[in-house]
DNA sequence: GGCTTCATGAGAGTCATTCTCACTTTTGGT
DNA sequence: ACCAAAAGTGAGAATGACTCTCATGAAGCC
C-alpha cells in the first residue's frame, strides 16, 4: 500500500495556488505565482507536486500548442474536456457525450484496445480579442 | 510570391522516406531511417523539411504522450483524425463528422473565435498485444 | 558557364523538465 | 516530548528535443 503523501508547507502552497487560479497554467507560471505570494517553493518541487496531483486525478493536465504541460484544478473530477483560450488560458469545462461513445466504438472497430482519447478545443476568448 | 521550394537531394530523401513509412514517426526516427538507408541528411534539415511539409499540409503532425512531434504522410489531404498505437505508431485515419460540428458549436456558444480542435485516439494494436 | 539566392549541416544554444544528493521535515511509535 | 526511519525539498547539474548561426554547397535561371 502506498502511504498517503505527507503534508508539507510546499504541497499546501501549490494546492492553494491551484485553488485560486481559474485557468490552465504551466509549472513555471505556478512557480512564479508562488514566489510573488511569498510562499516560495522550489521549481523541482512544483513539478513533482503537480505530477503527483495529476496522478491522483486532482488536477487536469493538457499540452499547449508548444508542447508545454498546463495544469488546472477543475470543478469536476469526472471525465470532461476543455475549451481553452490560446491567449490567456481562460478555460471552460465541456462535455462531449457523443464523442465518448464514438471514440471507443471506432477504436474497437479497428481492433485496438485500451482506447484513450484526446479532445481539446482551442480558441480566442472575447477579452483576448478586444 | 513565395518561390517554390528547391528540389534537393535531402528534400527528396525525406519525402521518399515518408512515402514508404506507414506510421507516425518522430524527426529523430526519420533521421535514423535516412541514415540507415544511406541517404544521410542533417538533423537540422530533417526538422526544417518536416516543418515545411507540415506547413504545406503535405504531412500531418501530432504530439505523442511525451510531447514529441510525430509526422506522417497521410493518404488523404482533407481534414481527418487518427487512431494511433501507443506501442508501434500504427495509424488508422478516421473521420468524426459529428465531432466537427460539435467543436465549432461549443466554441461559439462560449464566445470563442478561431476555434481549433485536437482529437486523437490512442490505443494498443493487435500486434503490440501478442 | 556565371550569378543570385536558397539550402545544408556541424556545432552551439535554448528551454522545459528531470535528476542528484545532501539536508530538512513529517510521521508513527514510545 | 524524544527518536529514528522514511519521505520531501531544492540548488544546481544534466537531459533531450528542437532551434539558430553562419560558412559552405547546390538549384534555378539567363
Ligand atoms: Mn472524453
Ligand atoms: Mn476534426
Ligand atoms: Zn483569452
Ligand atoms: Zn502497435
Amino acid at each position: 500500500m502506498n502511504a498517503p503523501p505527507r503534508m508539507t508547507r510546499q504541497r499546501t502552497a501549490v494546492a492553494d495556488a491551484l485553488a485560486d487560479l481559474a485557468d490552465f497554467r504551466s509549472a513555471q507560471q505556478l512557480h512564479e505565482v508562488l514566489r510573488s505570494r511569498g510562499d516560495s517553493v522550489g521549481l523541482a518541487t512544483v513539478y513533482r507536486t503537480l505530477q503527483a496531483l495529476a496522478e491522483a486525478r486532482e488536477v487536469d493536465v493538457l499540452r499547449n500548442e508548444d508542447g508545454e504541460s498546463l495544469y488546472r484544478r477543475c470543478a469536476r473530477r469526472e471525465h470532461h474536456h476543455h475549451l481553452v483560450c490560446r491567449g490567456c488560458g481562460r478555460t471552460v469545462e465541456i462535455d462531449g457525450p457523443t464523442v465518448e461513445s464514438w471514440a471507443s466504438t471506432v477504436g474497437a472497430a479497428h481492433g485496438f484496445e485500451d482506447i484513450d482519447h484526446t479532445v481539446e478545443l482551442w480558441g480566442t476568448c472575447a477579452d483576448c480579442r478586444s
